[in-house]
DNA sequence: CCCGGTAGGTGTACGCCGTACACCTGTGCT
DNA sequence: AGCACAGGTGTACGGCGTACACCTACCGGG
């Protein structure tokens, strides 16, 4: 049932799921959910929790690899199921959800050595960063090159009389409409620069305690 | 209208935002909204327009104290009215968004000095930070120190036989308990740690081509 | 002075949503 | 044989966005 749920979230996205269309798609009358879960906060309660099953994060390499495997990971899991970005901290958390979070700050605290504080700082950093990712990728409007370009062609021209007032707007338009935009390159160019950061921060803290 | 609409929205959320309730709030009939937007998502993006008004973003000083501000203004304006995290980069741009994004550009390209890549590289960097710490601000249900205590607790207390299963996150649960969580000061690590990035980013690409 | 257009408020109605509540049925344990 | 209970059903309520037809008050040009 809850897979079924994911699959419809999927494609239609959250607006499309509704109860209703659930239980049509499972063939069954739409109270009968109701025997399964609360309601429907449960029941995306329990969706989020399939998200981070499929999760990976790998052990064994430095933190480093880890953390960037995992922020990989999730952002190909938050891009397969755009619905979940608004959903993955809120309310009651599954147990794959604690797994992981477990998992995470074991790595930076343990394997990176990081004292408490400065790991909460870190993950913060990783995990906002991962979630504005995945949400500029679901709501940005630039999918296809050409119609970023007619979408901001299309703002220049609708006032004519403003249509050199924002140079570096039309630039964008001009530059995306030949080369496109990558959201994955441009997710990974963040990412690198994060853990530059926090693996910066870190030398210094550990050279400054010995 | 537009303004009573996000005063709705700002106590109350989204959900608690229907056209029905702006109406009467207005005094009038639902209908008579429909005289002035098209529909409920042209409200929501005059409303989107009016948080993007109310961000500063300072010229003349350097560029980076100025992506700086811009981005603490930005937190602030998505703490004030949460329901916008979703729907900054949504459909169709107003005036305030134009100029904001066009200034912005201009601050990385000319202040920065950043070839266009770099400038996409880094805005995109920001902003995902920015909308990525407003959303778990907005989702995380860790707000009062004695909540976020309880809350971890309760998950340790749940399945006892798991209770030290998950031992770095009751460490979160114990440490939060004594000091709380201050989403500013979090953001604002992060804030410069990117910064940080940026920079390095900017005189190494400066550095080879002089 | 009238008169038509228009800006803006009204009332009714439709189809969707989540879900409360009472009811029914088949299965398995005692 | 009896019964509890898991799980499917049907009806109904209140809320939502909004299509459509209607009404009213104003205002500029003949």
């Amino acid at each position: 049932m809850v897979r079924t749920a994911v699959a419809l979230a999927d494609r239609g996205g959250l607006d499309s799921l509704s109860m209703r269309k659930l239980a049509d798609k499972l063939g069954v009358v739409p109270m009968a959910l109701y025997k399964h879960v609360a309601n429907k906060d449960e029941l995306l309660d329990a969706m989020v929790d399939i998200v981070f099953e499929e999760l990976e994060f790998p052990g064994g390499g430095s933190w480093r690899s880890a953390m960037r495997a995992r922020a990989i990971s999730m952002r190909e899991g938050l891009s397969r199921h755009p619905w979940a970005v608004g959903l993955m901290e809120v309310r009651a958390p599954g147990p794959a959800n604690l797994r992981h979070h477990n998992a995470t700050m074991a790595c930076l605290r343990k394997d990176a050595g990081l004292p408490f504080r400065m790991a909460v700082h870190a993950y913060s950093l990783m995990d906002s960063y991962i979630y504005g990712s995945a949400l500029q990728e679901k709501t940005l409007p630039i999918d296809i090159p050409a119609e970023a370009e007619t979408r901001l062609r299309v703002i220049a021209a609708e006032q004519p009389s403003h249509a050199n007032e924002y140079p570096y707007l039309a630039e964008i338009g001009v530059e995306f409409a030949k080369s496109g935009y990558d959201y994955r390159e441009e997710f990974e160019f963040g990412l690198d620069a994060i853990l530059d950061a926090i693996e910066r921060r870190r030398k210094l803290r550990s050279a400054s305690t010995t």
